[in-house]
DNA sequence: TCAGGTGGTTGTATAGTACAACGTAAATGT
DNA sequence: ACATTTACGTTGTACTATACAACCACCTGA
């Protein structure tokens, strides 16, 4: 018997929500010099080459301060340099350093090998599915945060 | 072109990443009443129809010090309630409250209807590849946790 | 030009977490 | 049987991530 609507979605729900309260824990274990948030602030940084705080916050549905805060820590471990905008004085860009595009490629790197690791023997079609739906549900949640 | 296996390895760990980073804050947001630990947690007691703080921390990998704090404001809130255990005077055994199940049923009602909207427009059939998907990746994670 | 908006920092408060030290109780080994 | 070790739980302390509010400096448009 396959299983109910409400069961699959009860599934999901169970599922996602031991995954998220398991996440900062495991990210903080692998890597104590990069939390999860620094990581994903960085790691933006360097997919953008430079943006501003405020997109930061924006992007990532995070208050300015907590920005403020995050990259104030990134720039004292030196992953992150501030350059002023030509244009408008108030705005910092902000740039991975040499040093922080380091970091972020071997915690990256570590990273997707524990992923690969623990999905070694998914055939490739299951994890397309998967990634696929992974995709598909950020999208609509993404849409219900905003 | 079919993504290559490292691609939807990238994706999943992005959007579980994602998902992780919003989790508390969205639960936190439409239960200001019952965190997402403490839903957790209560839910668990409810599930196993009452456990020792130890088991807890077990289960969910939390320091003893953790789950004695969480368990002293669910107790404050109501929501649970201690019981010696006859064998052993060291242990506590922690049942929910009626209140307790009570609010545990309606924020559970609300967080399945939250999901249960997000997922309208998916077919029978992914909802239930999807949360195969899911139970699958948390056993892998939660073994490799451990 | 000046009123209101924008970018960013800082003060303050809260939740969740870990680790260490502790007290008490049970279990174990000699 | 007693001493040692282990187990359960609490409390002190510290840290991270977070939000909100107040603020300053700067920009923009009527």
């Amino acid at each position: 018997m396959p299983p109910s609507r409400d069961d699959s979605v009860e599934t999901i729900q169970r599922e996602l929500t031991a995954f998220a309260r398991r996440a900062r824990a495991t990210a903080a274990r692998m890597h104590p010099e990069l939390s999860l948030v620094s990581f994903t602030l960085l790691a933006h940084l360097a997919d953008q080459q430079g943006c501003r705080a405020t997109d930061l916050a924006a992007h990532y549905l995070l208050d300015k301060s907590t920005v403020s805060r995050q990259v104030a820590a990134l720039e004292k471990l030196g992953f992150v340099e501030r350059r002023p905008d030509p244009d408008d004085q108030r705005v910092q860009v902000l740039h991975p350093t040499p040093l922080g595009y380091e970091t972020l490629a071997s915690v990256a790197a570590s990273r997707r090998a524990v992923f690969r690791e623990r999905l070694a023997d998914w055939s490739e079609e299951d994890l397309s599915r998967f990634a696929e739906y992974l995709e598909r549900y950020g999208r609509t949640a993404t849409r219900s945060e905003k």
